[in-house]
DNA sequence: AGCACGCCGACT
DNA sequence: GTCGGCGTGCTC
């Protein structure tokens, strides 16, 4: 009988095929593609068993194509793929097509040879040459030389079939030529803290374990990380280093790339082939130190050593559509797989992660400011109820900014975007410019042209020269963007640059950097933006940092908005006063009692977090529980409600929570309705029944999109 | 994802 | 009476 293999399809589908392997293609190896029949098409898949027999014996069409010879993927690849399928219910197709490489999945032939090059292998006597001209030239170059890669020997012109026989004579050979690491160490000694994370991380590098380096922006997570990362590098085995989106700039790689000598970068903006060729190359071994973000989670590593994610909390490690993962959490249960250590550093831990240090299931390491680099800026509240605003900010924020400009000194201010927009409104009948499509206000920009825009589906508008429901003439414009601080400060300090950080400003790596590198000189300026400002870069002269209406991430109704917004705040507060300037962060608020402000300023983040996983544990919300976000949308609003409804009554007999459905924070978008609601359980294994109950079953869906989103990060 | 099958409105 | 609309279901 015919050998039957099971095919992944990268398809959206639920499970694997089977198909018949025809007699005249000899064999095929788990981890192999194939090329199937798949109804009116054929795709390339991936053989993921042998079995013996088959359900669908009357079914099976054949195998038309193998390409591998060998294995493309590792074990422990396809382990991944199956957990993601069902921790995250998403067809274990659709998992496959966005674990693989596009090139990949066309059934591009993998790079197996790894680049070598040239070198004698030591002779008894002397060897002679008598008319083999062009093999004594070789031979004396690589006398002189070493070695030689075998790009160079066809680039001075020496031919294949030269070194071919002086290979099959034994006189040469070929060495892989792998990266080499070298680690260069910088002469700083490290200080106590990251000696102890150092030693401990290193004394357990043998078996899985989680360790969390606590650390302020600027005491030396990096510099553990990449003392472990030498050890890792030394006994032959790989690396892979995850970082968030933004944070991949050119100069994160080249610092690594400074340290080790050789690092492959991957991340969103490589082409197609870059990526297929890094794949292959760590795949086969030949790299083995790789920098990348959220999908590098998803590349197979011949000989994985150790798994590094940098900035935990940054929610830009959860994909927001398709496969909803987080591949902080892949790279755990990956770690765990692989009996690996996994290292998260961050200098605001997520509340999940905290909690798992609370319960001695992580190792943590705490690491606070170096010596010699100033204390960490101080929190301060700036109480502005009954003030007069100008461009959102009181009289004496200004003047706190005249005293640090006055000194030398550099201010940063941050503008939470959340509901802080300028928006347009009649002063007469109050009546809000709002999205005709979407359920928003829209926001009035002033550059390029001014006009109004929908910050949701980007759809524009003309100024309107009158309201449409009073026709009065008086619109007035509130609130307060980025573009009215600007314009504001740049009005009360006229000889102090005012620059600009947003989407909107910097569309451009080179602008940001530019900016940056303007701020690195110690001139007098002013630095205005959202959270952008809050990545990575060093701002050693910025003395004082300002926040703007901080509290509206306090008051919303997404319960992960305050972590986010304490987050945000800590990242910002660090890029200040990093050099021996003491630096000052000033809170602005209308609720300067609140609990979450309150802590903050009194404790940093470690009291906002005492506060906050308070508050979680009362209202029974992660890290004490586990939650699933249903979201779904439709044109007919009551349809897509009485749908999610629906859904959940068939689950109705579970004692998993079920919370809605409720309309969505922003209840139309794209003229579409938006309806959630939520399903929480203590126990993750009952909530995934109750979810595996829903994810397949059989729903009139009528024109209606609905997703299940596992350990949500945005609740929007 | 594609693509076929199937049940309701405007046409020769 | 049919042509075709898209809404639903299947692919080993």
């Amino acid at each position: 009988m015919a050998q039957i293999v099971k095919v992944l399809i990268p398809r959206p589908v639920w499970q694997a095929y089977d198909y018949l392997l025809p007699d005249t293609v000899s064999n095929v190896v788990v981890g192999a593609r194939v090329r199937v029949p798949f109804g009116p098409t054929t795709v390339v898949g991936i053989v993921v068993e042998l079995p013996a027999s088959s359900e669908h014996v009357d079914q099976l069409r054949s195998v038309d194509k193998v390409f591998d010879q060998r294995s493309i993927l590792t074990a422990d690849i396809l382990r991944l793929a199956n957990w993601l399928a069902s921790y995250y219910h998403c067809p274990i197709g659709t998992v496959i097509e966005t674990m693989l490489p596009t090139d990949v999945l066309r059934g591009r032939p993998m790079i197996v040879d790894p680049d070598f090059e040239w070198m004698i292998v030591a002779q008894d006597h002397a060897v002679e040459f008598k008319h083999a001209k062009r093999q004594k030239e070789v031979w004396e170059l690589l006398t002189k030389r070493g070695t030689i890669p075998d790009a160079e020997m066809r680039k001075v012109g020496v031919i294949r079939s030269v070194l071919n026989s002086m290979e099959t004579k034994g006189l040469i050979r070929r060495v892989p030529l792998l990266p080499k690491y070298q680690f260069k160490t910088r002469g700083i000694k490290p200080t106590q803290e990251q000696d102890i994370a150092i030693n401990s991380i290193l004394a357990a590098l043998e078996s899985f374990g989680v360790h969390v380096l606590d650390g302020v922006t600027g005491s030396g997570k990096t510099e553990v990380y990449i003392r472990v990362i030498k050890e890792v590098l030394e006994q032959g085995k790989q690396v892979l280093v995850l970082v968030p989106e933004i944070a991949l700039t050119p100069q994160t790689a080249n610092h690594f790339r400074d340290r080790f000598g050789d690092v492959a970068v991957l991340h969103s903006m490589r082409t197609n082939l870059q990526r297929f060729e890094i794949w292959c190359k760590v795949a086969s071994g030949e790299q083995r130190l790789v920098l990348g973000t959220r999908s590098a989670i998803f590349t197979p590593f011949k000989d994985l050593g150790l798994i590094v994610v940098d900035e935990e909390h940054d929610t830009s490690y959860k994909q927001a559509d398709s496969l909803r993962y987080s591949a902080r959490d892949a790279a755990i249960v990956r770690a765990r797989d692989l009996n690996v250590p996994v290292i998260l550093g961050s200098a605001t831990l997520s509340l999940e992660t905290i909690e798992n240090i609370n319960r001695t299931k992580y190792n943590s390491y705490r690491l606070s400011a170096r010596p010699g680099v100033a204390k960490l800026p101080k929190f301060q509240l700036l109480d502005i109820r009954g003030q007069t605003l100008q461009g959102g900010m009181c009289h004496s924020l200004i003047e706190i900014m005249r005293y640090h400009l006055d000194r030398k000194g550099q201010v940063l201010v941050l503008i939470n975007r959340r509901g802080f927009a300028l928006s347009l409104i009649c002063h007469d009948c109050g009546r809000r410019a709002t999205c005709q499509d979407c359920d928003v206000s829209l926001t009035l920009h002033e550059y390029p042209r001014r006009e109004l825009r929908c910050h949701y589906c980007d759809r524009r508008y003309e100024l309107p020269e009158s309201c449409p429901d009073c026709s009065s003439n008086r619109l007035v414009s509130i609130g307060a963007a980025t573009q009215r601080v600007v314009e504001t400060l740049s009005d009360a300090f006229p000889d102090v640059p005012v620059r600009r950080i947003d989407r909107d400003a910097v569309n451009t790596n080179r602008k940001l950097e530019q900016t940056i590198e303007a701020m690195q000189r110690p001139s007098r300026c002013i630095l205005v933006g959202t959270q952008m400002l809050a990545k990575g870069h060093h701002l050693p002269n910025v003395t004082l940092v300002a926040v703007l209406r901080a509290d509206a991430g306090f008051f919303s109704a997404d319960f992960r908005a305050a972590e986010r917004t304490a987050q945000l705040i800590v990242q910002v507060a660090g890029r200040a006063g990093r050099a021996e300037r003491e630096g000052e962060v000033w809170i602005q608020t209308h609720d300067p009692e609140h609990p979450h402000l309150e802590s903050l300023a009194k404790s940093g983040y470690a009291g906002f977090v005492k506060t906050e996983l308070i508050s979680r544990k009362g209202a029974n919300l992660p890290p004490y529980s586990h939650l699933a976000l249903l979201r779904a949308e439709g044109t007919n609003s009551e349809a897509v409600s009485a749908f999610l409804e629906q859904l959940l009554t068939e689950i109705q007999f579970t004692s998993t929570e079920k919370l809605g459905p409720i309309p969505a924070s922003i209840p139309r978008l794209n003229n579409r309705w938006r309806c959630q609601a939520a399903l929480v359980d203590s126990n993750r294994k009952r909530l995934h029944e109750s979810l595996s109950k829903i994810a397949r079953s059989p729903m009139q869906r009528s024109k209606i999109r609905w997703s299940i989103d596992v350990d949500p990060l945005d609740m929007s």
